[in-house]
DNA sequence: GCGCGCACGTGACCTTGGTCACTTGCGAAA
DNA sequence: TTTCGCAAGTGACCAAGGTCACGTGCGCGC
């Protein structure tokens, strides 16, 4: 795409050769900031495929697609055979999955750096989630066989891909204790703004962080209604537990926000 | 301890080669029967390790101990640092989740097969669950940087063990929607018998099966209090949808259930 | 046999939080 | 500016189910 400009909006495959040494970042016609492959992409070497031997990552790089998505977007559906994997450059991606009457829980929100699509991808299983793009997304995409093949090759890399499944396991178990475990819905948003600022928080002993949800979004989360959501965060507010300035969050009272949420 | 009856009644390293073509149990003192090593335990090839290179077996043998306790005993503990791997051999295996008043949940049942502990061995993360020994249990241990480093030297292993965590993830998503996306106990109580037949049920289009949990057990799984399952049995007792003839339960209406479990 | 412990059964009560229906407020498009 | 649409706020209502309290039945050890 960038180095052709014609294609459209989704999947463009590029397996011609390596980009190392170029400016990372280039515009695309759309205005979105294309990343030329995965080499180009900091996220892909530091987070999921670092310390890898300069032809493992050669061979990672022909085997990756670049692609990018408007917010909104679906990159899989829940129930879909695993078509791949997304290597997430730039932009959030919401994991959720819905029953048939259409409530819906978000297990989590992937920020850039995450593998999408990983479990169902090693294992041959559908898609277990599904992904939607919260903002324009850029993504490095992989095909399935590619990817097994690669690992097949690269022990090395296969490690740190059982670990990054170690990791994504440890926080599904973390949100099924807060889900299965909480005694009320005020227990359970404690704990989620908690989390939210020490994931999101900028500094400041993680008191304050951009909270870019609504409240019906929050209620998916935690699986409570969008009520009483809206009704915690007045309670709380009341409570002098925390504050909203636009869209900027302040836990002005951390401790008991803790202690609500069980410690 | 078996060519030794010495030791107690904890983990029994055991490094000293491969015991193919001796017989695979040996009786111990205590009246349990003992498992040489993982070579000799069906299920380390079958279910984990299968297709792996002899090699790769004799190495896998020589990291691994057996290891055997008795109903009730703690193989190991939410938040403790993990040692190591086990490999279920006999015997099944609570895996649960507690807060600190005391609340339980519980995540699953590990039947004989299946590894414990992989993602935090794998991640060097505490262990995210307890494992205790719901019968007399024998399982071969591998520590952590004996298995680390088997599965440097054998990458085809480490893509067997990201195949598994990608497995455990997927139940783990399933659980995480039952609890999180039901609207009633009740929903979750038929969700919950439906999948136990599925997968104990003795044929018979998965109809019956040997239920050998408390009620308290079944609600710790379905995040409800033990008296509502009680209700909820009798409830659907009266509704002729299933019947209980000592430990064996019978699901006289599936479809009914089916329904009730929200297609 | 006797008593103890534990799983199960059941009623009464009351809090939580889901649902519905409506209003308010805000930002973007027309 | 007006209007539309969506997020947020709020009150009334009510069912589900957690909690407490107690009784019953069964198996096991002494």
């Amino acid at each position: 795409m960038a180095d052709e400009s014609t294609s459209g909006f989704r999947i463009v495959p590029r397996r011609n050769g390596c980009t190392i040494g170029r400016g990372p970042y280039m515009r695309a016609p759309y205005g979105l900031e294309i990343i030329e492959n995965c080499l180009t992409c900091p996220h892909l070497q530091e987070r999921v495929f670092c310390n890898l031997s300069p032809p493992a990552l050669q061979r990672l790089s022909a085997i990756t697609s670049a692609s990018s998505y408007p917010k909104g977007a679906t990159l899989f559906v829940e129930g879909q055979m695993a078509r791949g994997v997304f290597v997430l450059c730039n932009g959030r991606v919401k994991l959720s999955t819905s029953s048939i009457d259409g409530k819906t829980l978000i297990v989590r929100i992937a920020d850039p750096g995450e593998v999408l699509g990983l479990p169902a991808t090693i294992t041959g299983k559908p898609y277990e989630l599904t992904a939607d793009a919260v903002e324009p997304v850029q993504a490095n995409f992989i095909s399935r066989t590619d990817f097994l093949n690669f690992l097949r090759d690269h022990g090395e890399a296969a490690l740190r891909v059982a670990q990054q499944l170690g990791e994504t396991y440890h926080a599904a178990i973390a949100e099924m204790r807060s889900i299965g475990l909480a005694h009320s819905a005020g227990e359970k948003l404690a704990r989620f703004l908690l989390d939210w600022c020490a994931s999101h928080g900028n500094g400041k002993g993680e008191t304050s962080a951009k909270l870019t949800l609504t409240h019906e979004e929050i209620a998916q989360m935690i699986g409570a209604s969008r009520e009483t959501v809206t009704r915690l965060f007045t309670d709380f507010k009341k409570k002098q537990l925390l504050q909203v300035k636009g869209s900027t969050l302040i836990l002005s009272n951390k401790e008991a926000l803790e202690h609500l949420a069980g410690s």
